[in-house]
DNA sequence: GGGGGTCTTTGATCTACGTCAACACGGTCC
DNA sequence: GGACCGTGTTGACGTAGATCAAAGACCCCC
């Protein structure tokens, strides 16, 4: 199902996405009268690391990365956004009020900025919607953790076979990668020239078969023996 | 003053914690009419990743630690919980409502056992409560993202630094450990042999002075150096 | 369609950290 | 006091993954 939304234009419309479902028409409307649309073209970034945060944002189509990096070039993708997904909501809660992480269009991509002052005042009114925010805050904290997990507790290849079931779709043995090699491996943390080289592995033990983007598993049992 | 809290009894009370401190004095009965103490010994297990979640817990004296276990009886520690602060709050708003760790006391300790059912309905009348809590979660989100940014962009040593500098009361050089060097090396996911290593380095290079648990930073801008 | 650029792969080598094993240093229990 | 056990330290060695360098593959764009 992730796949199938990626790319995908305009699913990312603010009344039918799940933080916002519980607001009154006149409080979405209230939203909406604040809001605006953003277009970022392949490579531009939407803001850095440490800068001033008063907005949050939907993805309403293309893909977003967040990202941290090093003094010494290094990148780790923490998070691609999707469209019909929100990103740096909790930055509002925060101390200080600037985002933790970079974010930068992977492709072109069309987002809806939301000032949080307006979102946080809505909030305040509805329960509800505070319910539906922590929910969704809980489930990042979730996968934060599980990353750290795969970090300190698993190897790369590991984390690359993690990543691959994460993307199948039940019953389906294809994958369409919509991440180039060094987005994948920055997203894994491994180096580039480390993920050919594990992916070769896997290949040659036959347990996948790769063309460009195009990813077939023909050995499940196997590529399952990894994580 | 995390290190002043430490192992100080009777400061974890339910009415004076940041999470409780909106709710009236009837939604605060109802809470502690439900909490019970509980009292863990030193190494004892209070629940286990993957174990069904009622409840969450405060600290009222002694250490717990919240960690993962890989097969192959690895372990990280991806918290240490001193007294006057919760942990598991966040459970009761993911899905499975299963404790994503373990948590397990690393010398004897006390705790204010609270159902999470009774405190998601005072969250329910009390919007200013849900703010609370969102702050709290959002925090731990941020310390997440800190820990995967060491993991992923800096080496063991960086990562030691860290640690050091993070429990420097400011202006003064010295620290007393709270924890056993294995646990330091869990948190920080080295293995014990190389933290040993690493702070022999630093004593050689005569950046810090080490007795036992007590460490004494002589060199300041030379530690910092390594951040 | 061909040439310049960026991505990816492959090979050779390096290194930070892990592993294994031996030893040393306290505590504590008779 | 001595035997003991858990914890920490040190040394020798192994290894996953990084780095460096070079060769292909791919992609546009004029």
């Amino acid at each position: 199902m992730k796949v199938a939304n990626e790319d995908r234009a305009g699913i990312g419309t603010l009344a039918e996405h799940y933080l916002f479902a519980s607001f009154s028409e006149s409080q979405l409307k209230r939203i909406t009268d604040c809001c605006r649309s953003s277009d970022l073209k392949t490579g531009e970034t939407l803001f850095y690391q440490g800068d001033k945060a008063r907005n949050f944002y939907l993805v309403e189509s293309g893909q977003i990365k967040l990202c941290l990096n090093s003094r010494d070039g290094n990148q780790k993708i923490v998070e691609v956004v999707y469209p019909g997904q929100t990103f740096a909501e909790a930055v509002a809660f925060m101390t200080g009020h600037r985002y933790p992480v970079s974010a930068q269009a992977i492709v072109d991509a069309r987002l809806t900025v939301i000032p949080s002052f307006v979102y946080l005042e809505m909030l305040a009114e509805s329960n509800e919607s505070c319910f539906r925010l922590l929910g969704d805050i809980s489930r990042r904290l979730h996968a934060r953790l599980r990353e750290i997990e795969t970090l300190t507790l698993e190897n790369a290849t590991h984390r690359l076979v993690r990543f691959l079931a994460h993307k199948t779709i039940s019953g389906d043995n294809k994958i369409r990668l919509n991440l180039s090699r060094q987005d994948i491996a920055a997203r894994l943390s491994i180096k580039p020239e480390t993920l050919s080289r594990i992916i070769r592995g896997l290949i040659d033990e036959g347990i996948i078969n790769v063309d460009g983007k195009d990813i077939t598993i023909l050995n499940r049992k196997a590529l399952a023996e990894y994580e």
